[in-house]
DNA sequence: TAAAAATACTCCATAGGTATTTTAT
DNA sequence: ATAAAATACCTATGGAGTATTTTTA
């Protein structure tokens, strides 16, 4: 429902995506397993639509979260570079 | 120097930056005239330069806030154009 | 049983509000 | 004196941690 999200929350949904592994990705992001979990809780509720299946399996993109994932990716790369190109334009950058 | 910025912020930015008026800029968003400015400041201090300068004369870009504008435009454009996508590839979407 | 995600709690930081002050003309 | 931004202060929510529980292969 909400279109703020925090830029924070799509690395970690990016990182999860990549590692289909909560534990794993945690380490990446160097927060708990708890952490991210309740993270990626709480942005799929901001949303309103489930990210990952979660099974004994393992994880799982569902459809959305596919769907979402390349513009997540894309919005952190271009902020990032955005931003360093912004820093240089300026005094001293 | 913080890549993870609140979309929000962004929004922020790009209402100020529309209106050169804080307290226009606030009533538009909808929060208080204090909160939007110091909204700003803490994003101008996360991201180590200033977007505006604020005067007597009114409020205008700097060079680097001019730098980083349009991305910042873009960003919530594409983001906002991503969920619905992302919310119509799902089951009752 | 073992591996992995979820839950329960606790603590500090952040975002918002209202009231007030500062600043520059 | 005025108009507009900044500051002070307070409150509620959010994000992080550690410890523990649940789940199911």
């Amino acid at each position: 429902m909400d279109m703020d999200v925090h830029v924070r929350d799509l690395r970690y949904f990016v990182t999860v995506a990549d590692e289909l592994h909560f534990t794993r990705a945690a380490e990446r992001l160097r927060i708990s397993q708890p952490a991210l979990s309740k993270q990626i809780r709480a942005l799929e509720r901001q949303l309103g639509f489930r990210l990952f299946d979660r099974g004994p399996r393992g994880v799982g993109l569902t459809v959305q979260g596919e769907a979402l994932l390349p513009a997540a990716r894309a919005l952190v790369g271009d902020w990032e570079h955005a931003l360093r190109a912004a820093r240089s334009a300026g005094p001293g950058g």
